[in-house]
DNA sequence: TTACACTTTAGAGTGCACTCTAAAGCAATG
DNA sequence: CATTGCTTTAGAGTGCACTCTAAAGTGTAA
Protein backbone atom coordinates (compact mmCIF):
# COMPACT_ATOMS: atom_id res chain seq x y z
CA UNK A 1 0.00 0.00 0.00
CA UNK A 2 1.97 3.16 -1.17
CA UNK A 3 1.43 6.79 0.23
CA UNK A 4 0.08 8.47 -2.29
CA UNK A 5 0.10 12.00 -1.57
CA UNK A 6 -0.96 15.01 -3.32
CA UNK A 7 0.04 18.80 -3.54
CA UNK A 8 -2.58 21.56 -2.95
CA UNK A 9 -2.40 22.51 -6.64
CA UNK A 10 -3.64 18.60 -7.51
CA UNK A 11 -6.03 18.67 -4.49
CA UNK A 12 -7.76 21.94 -5.82
CA UNK A 13 -7.98 20.27 -9.42
CA UNK A 14 -9.48 17.32 -8.23
CA UNK A 15 -12.35 19.24 -5.88
CA UNK A 16 -12.57 22.70 -7.68
CA UNK A 17 -11.56 24.25 -4.74
CA UNK A 18 -9.06 26.98 -5.09
CA UNK A 19 -5.75 26.56 -2.88
CA UNK A 20 -7.02 29.93 -1.36
CA UNK A 21 -9.88 28.27 -0.31
CA UNK A 22 -7.67 24.50 0.42
CA UNK A 23 -5.94 26.70 3.20
CA UNK A 24 -9.12 28.59 4.39
CA UNK A 25 -11.04 25.60 5.01
CA UNK A 26 -7.67 24.48 7.10
CA UNK A 27 -7.99 27.67 8.98
CA UNK A 28 -11.42 27.86 9.94
CA UNK A 29 -10.89 23.94 11.16
CA UNK A 30 -12.80 22.12 8.06
CA UNK A 31 -9.46 20.14 7.15
CA UNK A 32 -6.97 19.30 10.06
CA UNK A 33 -4.46 16.72 10.17
CA UNK A 34 -2.97 17.44 6.37
CA UNK A 35 0.27 15.77 6.37
CA UNK A 36 3.55 18.60 5.61
CA UNK A 37 6.40 17.95 4.05
CA UNK A 38 10.15 19.02 4.81
CA UNK A 39 9.64 22.22 3.37
CA UNK A 40 6.32 22.77 5.43
CA UNK A 41 4.21 21.73 2.22
CA UNK A 42 1.09 20.60 2.34
CA UNK A 43 0.27 16.70 1.04
CA UNK A 44 -3.06 15.40 0.51
CA UNK A 45 -3.59 12.04 1.28
CA UNK A 46 -6.58 9.45 -0.30
CA UNK A 47 -8.70 9.96 2.99
CA UNK A 48 -8.68 14.23 2.70
CA UNK A 49 -9.97 14.05 -0.81
CA UNK A 50 -13.09 12.21 0.75
CA UNK A 51 -13.31 14.41 3.52
CA UNK A 52 -12.86 16.93 0.76
CA UNK A 53 -15.68 15.44 -1.40
CA UNK A 54 -18.68 14.80 1.72
CA UNK A 55 -17.44 18.94 2.73
CA UNK A 56 -18.51 19.95 -0.71
CA UNK A 57 -21.55 17.55 -0.43
CA UNK A 58 -22.85 19.38 2.52
CA UNK A 59 -21.90 22.63 1.01
CA UNK A 60 -23.80 22.75 -2.31
CA UNK A 61 -26.89 21.31 -0.24
CA UNK A 62 -26.85 24.35 1.87
CA UNK A 63 -25.22 23.55 4.97
CA UNK A 64 -24.02 26.50 6.62
CA UNK A 65 -19.90 26.66 7.45
CA UNK A 66 -20.51 26.84 11.14
CA UNK A 67 -22.48 23.74 10.90
CA UNK A 68 -19.79 21.67 8.54
CA UNK A 69 -17.15 23.04 11.50
CA UNK A 70 -19.60 21.59 14.16
CA UNK A 71 -19.60 18.01 11.75
CA UNK A 72 -15.96 18.55 11.26
CA UNK A 73 -15.48 18.62 15.39
CA UNK A 74 -17.03 15.26 15.87
CA UNK A 75 -15.67 13.55 13.30
CA UNK A 76 -11.84 14.91 14.53
CA UNK A 77 -12.90 13.09 18.04
CA UNK A 78 -13.10 9.55 16.42
CA UNK A 79 -15.68 6.75 16.59
CA UNK A 80 -17.21 7.77 19.89
CA UNK A 81 -19.10 10.76 18.04
CA UNK A 82 -20.72 8.49 15.03
CA UNK A 83 -23.87 9.18 16.58
CA UNK A 84 -23.84 12.69 17.18
CA UNK A 85 -22.52 12.82 13.54
CA UNK A 86 -25.56 10.76 12.48
CA UNK A 87 -28.16 12.69 14.66
CA UNK A 88 -26.83 16.10 12.78
CA UNK A 89 -27.03 14.62 9.11
CA UNK A 90 -30.44 13.48 9.98
CA UNK A 91 -31.40 17.08 10.25
CA UNK A 92 -29.51 17.77 7.21
CA UNK A 93 -31.21 15.18 5.62
CA UNK A 94 -34.41 16.73 6.34
CA UNK A 95 -33.66 20.22 4.80
CA UNK A 96 -32.61 19.15 1.86
CA UNK A 97 -36.00 17.40 1.55
CA UNK A 98 -37.50 20.45 2.48
CA UNK A 99 -35.86 22.76 0.18
CA UNK A 100 -36.17 19.84 -2.69
CA UNK A 101 -39.84 20.69 -1.78
CA UNK A 102 -39.57 24.14 -1.88
CA UNK A 103 -38.17 24.19 -4.98
CA UNK A 104 -40.51 21.85 -6.92
CA UNK A 105 -43.65 23.94 -5.71
CA UNK A 106 -41.70 27.29 -7.00
CA UNK A 107 -40.85 25.79 -10.49
CA UNK A 108 -44.71 24.72 -10.86
CA UNK A 109 -45.61 28.28 -10.13
CA UNK A 110 -42.37 29.67 -12.74
CA UNK A 111 -44.17 26.86 -15.63
CA UNK A 112 -47.33 28.61 -14.57
CA UNK A 113 -45.79 31.73 -15.66
CA UNK A 114 -43.83 30.81 -18.93
CA UNK A 115 -47.44 29.61 -20.05
CA UNK A 116 -48.95 32.82 -19.24
CA UNK A 117 -46.56 34.38 -20.91
CA UNK A 118 -46.43 32.25 -23.49
CA UNK A 119 -50.68 32.74 -24.12
CA UNK A 120 -49.57 36.60 -23.99
CA UNK A 121 -47.93 35.99 -27.16
CA UNK A 122 -50.14 34.51 -29.31
CA UNK A 123 -52.86 37.59 -28.64
CA UNK A 124 -50.86 39.74 -31.02
CA UNK B 1 -63.75 48.69 -7.42
CA UNK B 2 -62.14 50.26 -3.96
CA UNK B 3 -58.39 51.10 -4.20
CA UNK B 4 -56.94 49.04 -1.06
CA UNK B 5 -53.40 50.37 -0.38
CA UNK B 6 -51.15 49.58 2.36
CA UNK B 7 -48.71 50.78 4.42
CA UNK B 8 -45.12 49.27 4.32
CA UNK B 9 -45.53 47.88 7.75
CA UNK B 10 -48.68 45.74 6.29
CA UNK B 11 -46.63 44.97 3.98
CA UNK B 12 -43.53 43.62 5.69
CA UNK B 13 -46.24 41.27 7.74
CA UNK B 14 -48.08 40.48 4.29
CA UNK B 15 -44.59 39.02 3.11
CA UNK B 16 -41.94 38.51 5.55
CA UNK B 17 -39.60 41.33 4.31
CA UNK B 18 -38.68 44.07 6.41
CA UNK B 19 -39.22 47.80 5.86
CA UNK B 20 -35.65 48.11 5.57
CA UNK B 21 -35.80 45.04 2.73
CA UNK B 22 -38.73 47.03 1.08
CA UNK B 23 -37.12 50.08 0.77
CA UNK B 24 -33.75 48.47 -0.62
CA UNK B 25 -35.51 46.57 -3.20
CA UNK B 26 -37.07 49.81 -4.34
CA UNK B 27 -33.33 51.90 -3.95
CA UNK B 28 -32.26 49.44 -6.70
CA UNK B 29 -35.13 49.12 -9.10
CA UNK B 30 -36.98 45.63 -7.92
CA UNK B 31 -39.73 47.60 -7.25
CA UNK B 32 -40.44 51.06 -8.70
CA UNK B 33 -44.04 53.07 -9.47
CA UNK B 34 -44.64 52.91 -5.25
CA UNK B 35 -47.61 54.91 -4.92
CA UNK B 36 -47.05 57.78 -2.07
CA UNK B 37 -50.05 59.66 -0.20
CA UNK B 38 -49.60 63.46 1.13
CA UNK B 39 -46.76 62.85 3.66
CA UNK B 40 -44.59 60.82 1.01
CA UNK B 41 -45.89 57.70 2.89
CA UNK B 42 -45.28 54.75 0.38
CA UNK B 43 -48.72 52.99 -0.32
CA UNK B 44 -48.80 49.56 -1.96
CA UNK B 45 -51.28 48.44 -4.24
CA UNK B 46 -52.45 44.44 -4.61
CA UNK B 47 -50.95 44.66 -7.82
CA UNK B 48 -47.57 45.75 -6.00
CA UNK B 49 -48.16 42.81 -3.56
CA UNK B 50 -48.25 40.43 -6.63
CA UNK B 51 -44.97 41.36 -7.84
CA UNK B 52 -43.41 41.05 -4.52
CA UNK B 53 -44.61 37.72 -4.12
CA UNK B 54 -43.48 36.36 -7.51
CA UNK B 55 -39.93 38.15 -6.90
CA UNK B 56 -40.10 36.35 -3.88
CA UNK B 57 -40.73 32.80 -5.69
CA UNK B 58 -37.54 33.97 -8.08
CA UNK B 59 -35.38 34.54 -4.83
CA UNK B 60 -36.09 32.03 -2.94
CA UNK B 61 -35.42 29.57 -6.55
CA UNK B 62 -32.13 31.07 -6.24
CA UNK B 63 -31.88 33.87 -8.70
CA UNK B 64 -29.70 36.33 -8.11
CA UNK B 65 -30.44 40.08 -7.71
CA UNK B 66 -29.27 41.62 -10.45
CA UNK B 67 -31.06 39.21 -12.29
CA UNK B 68 -34.33 40.14 -10.84
CA UNK B 69 -33.39 43.42 -11.69
CA UNK B 70 -32.73 42.66 -15.59
CA UNK B 71 -36.50 41.09 -15.10
CA UNK B 72 -37.79 43.95 -13.43
CA UNK B 73 -36.53 46.07 -16.12
CA UNK B 74 -38.37 44.25 -18.62
CA UNK B 75 -41.54 44.14 -16.84
CA UNK B 76 -41.64 48.33 -16.42
CA UNK B 77 -41.11 48.27 -20.31
CA UNK B 78 -44.67 46.96 -20.62
CA UNK B 79 -45.72 44.83 -22.67
CA UNK B 80 -43.06 44.68 -25.48
CA UNK B 81 -40.86 42.81 -23.40
CA UNK B 82 -42.91 39.63 -22.62
CA UNK B 83 -41.36 37.03 -24.88
CA UNK B 84 -38.09 38.58 -23.62
CA UNK B 85 -39.24 37.98 -20.03
CA UNK B 86 -40.62 34.21 -20.78
CA UNK B 87 -37.00 33.58 -21.84
CA UNK B 88 -35.35 34.67 -18.61
CA UNK B 89 -37.99 32.48 -17.21
CA UNK B 90 -37.18 30.03 -19.13
CA UNK B 91 -33.76 30.02 -18.74
CA UNK B 92 -34.32 30.23 -14.91
CA UNK B 93 -36.60 27.41 -15.05
CA UNK B 94 -33.78 25.15 -16.71
CA UNK B 95 -31.65 26.50 -13.33
CA UNK B 96 -34.37 25.64 -11.14
CA UNK B 97 -34.48 22.02 -12.39
CA UNK B 98 -30.73 21.15 -12.75
CA UNK B 99 -30.82 22.46 -8.83
CA UNK B 100 -33.50 19.64 -8.04
CA UNK B 101 -31.60 17.05 -9.40
CA UNK B 102 -28.54 18.06 -7.93
CA UNK B 103 -29.82 18.23 -4.48
CA UNK B 104 -31.95 14.57 -5.09
CA UNK B 105 -28.48 13.16 -5.86
CA UNK B 106 -27.10 14.51 -3.14
CA UNK B 107 -29.63 14.06 -0.76
CA UNK B 108 -29.01 9.93 -2.16
CA UNK B 109 -25.29 10.20 -0.80
CA UNK B 110 -26.76 11.46 2.52
CA UNK B 111 -28.99 8.86 3.03
CA UNK B 112 -26.84 6.52 2.29
CA UNK B 113 -23.96 8.01 4.71
CA UNK B 114 -26.70 7.77 7.34
CA UNK B 115 -27.07 4.28 7.27
CA UNK B 116 -23.18 3.49 7.23
CA UNK B 117 -23.80 5.17 10.42
CA UNK B 118 -26.45 3.18 11.54
CA UNK B 119 -24.38 0.38 10.80
CA UNK B 120 -21.17 1.18 12.68
CA UNK B 121 -23.28 1.77 15.45
CA UNK B 122 -24.68 -1.41 15.27
CA UNK B 123 -21.35 -2.75 15.68
CA UNK B 124 -20.28 -1.43 19.35
C1' DT C 1 -49.35 68.80 24.79
C1' DT C 2 -46.61 65.37 25.51
C1' DA C 3 -45.63 60.77 24.60
C1' DC C 4 -45.27 57.13 21.48
C1' DA C 5 -45.27 54.95 17.23
C1' DC C 6 -45.06 55.45 12.74
C1' DT C 7 -42.82 57.31 8.35
C1' DT C 8 -38.84 59.35 5.33
C1' DT C 9 -33.68 59.66 3.51
C1' DA C 10 -28.61 58.88 2.57
C1' DG C 11 -25.28 56.36 3.76
C1' DA C 12 -22.75 53.31 6.96
C1' DG C 13 -22.41 48.69 8.92
C1' DT C 14 -22.97 43.47 9.03
C1' DG C 15 -22.23 38.49 8.17
C1' DC C 16 -21.06 35.10 5.19
C1' DA C 17 -17.87 32.73 2.42
C1' DC C 18 -14.50 33.32 0.25
C1' DT C 19 -10.45 35.73 -2.38
C1' DC C 20 -6.44 38.10 -2.65
C1' DT C 21 -1.89 40.43 -1.29
C1' DA C 22 2.74 40.75 0.21
C1' DA C 23 6.82 38.92 1.51
C1' DA C 24 9.34 35.12 1.81
C1' DG C 25 11.31 30.23 0.94
C1' DC C 26 12.12 26.07 -2.13
C1' DA C 27 13.06 23.40 -6.63
C1' DA C 28 13.61 22.33 -11.42
C1' DT C 29 15.13 24.33 -16.07
C1' DG C 30 18.20 26.71 -19.41
C1' DC D 1 23.22 31.06 -11.15
C1' DA D 2 19.18 33.42 -12.60
C1' DT D 3 14.51 32.71 -13.88
C1' DT D 4 10.10 30.70 -13.39
C1' DG D 5 6.79 28.70 -10.77
C1' DC D 6 5.60 26.48 -6.97
C1' DT D 7 4.84 26.77 -1.77
C1' DT D 8 4.06 29.20 3.01
C1' DT D 9 1.81 32.86 6.39
C1' DA D 10 -1.11 36.68 8.51
C1' DG D 11 -4.13 39.62 7.52
C1' DA D 12 -6.64 42.74 4.34
C1' DG D 13 -10.11 43.05 0.72
C1' DT D 14 -14.36 41.61 -2.01
C1' DG D 15 -19.22 40.86 -3.37
C1' DC D 16 -23.58 39.79 -2.11
C1' DA D 17 -27.81 40.80 0.10
C1' DC D 18 -29.31 42.83 3.26
C1' DT D 19 -29.65 45.56 7.90
C1' DC D 20 -29.18 49.37 10.60
C1' DT D 21 -28.41 54.38 12.10
C1' DA D 22 -29.38 59.15 12.61
C1' DA D 23 -32.04 62.91 12.05
C1' DA D 24 -36.17 64.61 10.88
C1' DG D 25 -41.30 64.80 9.95
C1' DT D 26 -46.38 63.00 10.78
C1' DG D 27 -50.51 60.92 13.37
C1' DT D 28 -53.14 59.25 17.37
C1' DA D 29 -54.23 58.60 22.20
C1' DA D 30 -54.38 60.29 27.15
Amino acid sequence: MEPNFFTIQQISEMTGLTAHTLRYYEKIGLLYGIHRDTNGYRQYSESDISWIHFLLRLRVTGMKVSDMKQFSDLRSQGEATISGRRELLETHQRNVLAQINELKNNLKMIDEKIETYKWMEGQD
